[in-house]
DNA sequence: AAGTGGTCTAGACCACAAC
DNA sequence: TTGTGGTCTAGACCACTTA
C-alpha cells in the first residue's frame, strides 16, 4: 500500500519543499520553482500553494525576493556572535561590557524622557508602581550596521534626586556614578524572547519569522537594592548570548 | 485632509484590529468580530480578511479557536514563571540545579545512543568533528505538565572511557560523578532563540507565533576543559531565565 | 440548526526584476 | 518583454462548536 497523503493541499506542498530543503535537494541559495510551476505540479490553485510557502516563510525556512523568487534559507546552525554578558571594571574605575562591542546611536538620539513605572517593571525595581522613572532609549547599532539593538535604562527619579541631578549619564558610565556615590554593583539579567511589534521588524531591520532576544538587566548595590534597568531588544538570528557561572553554595 | 489609508488592504485591517487590541477596544479574552462580519464591514472578501488576521496570528496577538472565534490574546507583560539558571552544590557533594524544578520524563524513556559531533557541538566540546559522543535525549515536563522541556546530554566517549564506563549518569548526578574524578566545575551558558520546527511544535505543545528559547551549556574543568554538553530547548512563552552577575576584573 | 473558522477554486490585475 | 511574486474577488464546500 502506497503512502496515503495526510491533511490539507497546501500543508503537503509545504512538507514537500521542507523534506527537500533539508535532505538538501534544494541547497541553501538555490533558487526553488515558481509558484505557478508548484500549482501545476499539484494540480492546485495558486493562493493554494502560497499557503503552503507562507508556513515556510514563517519558519524561516525560505526567504521570497519580490520579483526574483523563492530561495532556501542558510540552515540554521550557531548564529555567528557570540556575545558574553557582563560587566567589567578596570582598575581606574571606568565600567565596561564584557562583549566590547561600540555602539553608535541610529539617527538623531531623541532626548531622554520621563515615564510612570508599569508594573513590572515597578516590581524589579523594587519602587511603587506609577513612580516616576527617568529614561533614556536608544536604536543602536555596531559593526557597519549589521548589528542592532533597542537599548532602554531606566533609573528612578528618587534615587537621582537622592544624588542632586535629574539626568543620568548613559550606561555603563552610570555604573562608575554609582560607584562614585558608595555602591558596590551587581546585576541580574532576564533573559526572553517573543515575536516583534511591526515596529520593531522596521527598526531592527528583522527578517520574516525571526524572534527577538530580550534582555532586562536589573543593576543592584551591595544591599540588593535595585539602582537602575535596562532592556535591550536584539534581533534572535545571528546572535547567541553568553554566561558563565561556577556553582553556586 | 482626512489621512489616506496607506498598504494594502488586508494590512489597513490588520492595524485596524491591532490598534483596538492595544488600546483596549478588545481586551484580552474578548471574542473579535468574525471574519464574515470584518469582510462585510471592509467591503472585502473573506480570503483577504484572513490574510490580515494571519499577520496578528503570527504575531501572537490573537488566538483563532476552530468553529467558536477569534479572541485576543493576553498582553506580553512579563512570564509567569522566571527560571534561575545555575549549578548549587550542596555540603554533601550533591548538585542540584539552581532552579529547583522538579523534571519527570514525558513517555517512554528511550536509551542513550550514540552520535559523532557536528561541527558546531565539536567546537565547544573542543573535540574534532566526528568524534563519538554518548547522547541522552529526554523529554520532560513538570508543574503538572504545564511546563515542559528537550533537554540532551552530550559526552565525549573519550571522557567516558577515561573513567572506565561507557554510561554517562544523567544531570546532575553527572556534575557529581566529574567531581569524584576530581574535577573542580564550571559552566558556559549560551542562550539563543529561533522558531520551532513542526516536531518542536507538537512536542513542546507550542502555540502559534510562539518562539523557542534554547539554551546550550557547556561544563568545564578547572582548566577550561570542556566535560560535557548539554541543551535544553523550551517554550519562549511564559518563560523567562536569570542569570547574575558580578563585575569581572 | 446556526455560526464559526479551514480549505480551495479559477481566475484577475498589479508591481517589481531581469533580460 | 517576460517571468516573478503581491494582492484581491466571489464564490464554494467542509469541519467544528454551541445552542
Amino acid at each position: 500500500m502506497a503512502d496515503v497523503p495526510r491533511g490539507p493541499r497546501y500543508r503537503q506542498i509545504a512538507e514537500w519543499l521542507r523534506d527537500r530543503i533539508l535532505d538538501g535537494t534544494f541547497p541553501a541559495g538555490q533558487p526553488l520553482p515558481s509558484e505557478e510551476h508548484l500549482a501545476k505540479r499539484f494540480g492546485v490553485s495558486r493562493p493554494t500553494v502560497r499557503q503552503g510557502i507562507s508556513e515556510l516563510r514563517a519558519a524561516g525556512l525560505v526567504e521570497v525576493l519580490m520579483g526574483r523568487g523563492m530561495f532556501v534559507r542558510s540552515p540554521q546552525t550557531r548564529p555567528a556572535l557570540t556575545r558574553p554578558r557582563g560587566v567589567r571594571r578596570f582598575p581606574d574605575g571606568r565600567y565596561a561590557e564584557v562583549d566590547g562591542i561600540r555602539w553608535s546611536p541610529v539617527g538623531d538620539e531623541t532626548p531622554p524622557t520621563r515615564t510612570d513605572a508599569p508594573l513590572a517593571v515597578a516590581d524589579l525595581l523594587g519602587v511603587p508602581p506609577g513612580e516616576p522613572l527617568f529614561v533614556r532609549d536608544v536604536l543602536e547599532n555596531a559593526a557597519n550596521g549589521q548589528l542592532r539593538q533597542i537599548h532602554r535604562t531606566l533609573v528612578p527619579f528618587s534615587i537621582l534626586a537622592a544624588a542632586g541631578t535629574e539626568h543620568a549619564p548613559p550606561v555603563p558610565e552610570l555604573f562608575a556614578w554609582f560607584e562614585a556615590r558608595g555602591h558596590q554593583l551587581r546585576w541580574n539579567e532576564y533573559v526572553r524572547t517573543r515575536m516583534p511589534l511591526p515596529e520593531e521588524i522596521t527598526a531592527l531591520r528583522l527578517a520574516e519569522g525571526v524572534p527577538l532576544l530580550h534582555i532586562t538587566r536589573v543593576c543592584l548595590d551591595q544591599d540588593c537594592r535595585p539602582l537602575a534597568l535596562e532592556t535591550i531588544t536584539t534581533p534572535g538570528d545571528g546572535l547567541e548570548i553568553l554566561h558563565t557561572y561556577d556553582t553556586t553554595p
